[in-house]
DNA sequence: CTTTGCTTTTGATCTAAATCAAAAAGTAAC
DNA sequence: GTTACTTTTTGATTTAGATCAAAAGCAAAG
């Protein structure tokens, strides 16, 4: 969904905001596995993602842990670099070609200064995030592994056919071995 | 600590709009076992805990199930009741006798409209509850019950020593037996 | 169509932590 | 003190899912 599309769901603009909102989000389309930032790096931008899916995921042990995926209409920033001032582990990777929105986190700043709808929409996709991260905190915490692939397969079935076996398996917190298994019915 | 404090510890305000804040906030004593939310229940309060300790659970099969823990410092409101109008699973309760500030969400919203600090602030906190809540995965995900534990150890001494082990046990996501186990060394 | 290099599946074994059950230790009430 | 109740500990058993290892399936490259 197109970003200007989406921020008139949540909240109304004077119309030159909104111009000058299009204006400052640059648009850029990636190939499969391009990565909008490195993992363990330091980025101060947001991205919105248009068309297409993404990942976000970190290394650990030498593994690669998918943390969440990135449908159409989501936000994706590095909550360490813009808010701790450090490197985050999350780096971001493209996992269709995809058409991105880019902005840094200091411009859309100013943006809010100007327009208190944009710092409720603001408030409104941080809710989100809060809102998700909850939701999986439950069902690693109280459902099986089972459980978990049922859940998914009902939230993101799109993702579930597009994406390979070992991006969801570590998302769901599981090896690759079990959700095999899980698919298979045994 | 004191809600003016804190807030000058992030923004800065005019002398007008900090009285108008502090008076907008009720200041309350609450004792040990009082619940200023019930879980499955709706409420647009947001509290910020001045002093004391709290947390917020909910009932998961019959169980008690703690779901944070609140230090002095920290807010607490129920986002499912105040930003997607349904009823919270989650419940506060005081642990400790403590003093408690209280402002219904839709007035706070108000001084939002007026402040952009104050905006700035709900931002602060907003990323802190993402941040906290990505740990809080992370750990799960990761780290066996032993490693909870002792980064438990290390983030809250106080609240180890001053709350039920019961309430602990489900926090860390394991079984009361198992954190005995543990605390014993076995 | 065969080789090379993934990705996915299958099989056998192991382990952390849950569950079930009961004893022990604390705490409060009389 | 003794009784009643709650919280914590200890013990025995079970289990979901991990790990290790190898086979099978698939896709691109020559």
């Amino acid at each position: 969904m197109e970003l200007i599309s989406f921020t008139k769901q949540h909240i109304s603009l004077s119309p030159e905001m909104e111009a000058e909102i299009n204006n400052a989000f640059r648009r850029e389309t990636y190939p499969k596995n391009h990565k909008l930032v490195q993992p363990d790096n330091f980025s101060q931008k947001v991205f919105y993602l248009e068309k297409g899916i993404a990942r976000t995921f970190y290394i650990k042990d030498g593994k690669d842990i998918t943390h969440s995926f990135i449908s159409e209409g989501a936000f994706f920033l590095s909550i360490e670099s813009i808010f701790y001032d450090t490197a985050s582990p999350y780096g971001a990777e493209i996992l269709e070609e995809s058409v991105v929105r880019t902005i840094s986190y200091q411009d859309l700043e100013k943006y809010f200064d100007k327009s208190n709808p944009l710092q409720k929409l603001s408030r409104i996709v941080m809710v989100n995030a809060i809102k998700t991260f909850s939701d999986k905190l439950y069902s690693i915490q109280f459902q099986s592994a089972q459980e978990r692939y049922n859940s998914m397969l009902e939230k993101f079935p799109d993702i579930m056919l597009r994406v390979p076996l070992g991006n969801i398996a570590s998302y769901l917190g599981i090896t690759q071995e079990t959700l095999s298994r899980i698919r298979a019915g045994k």
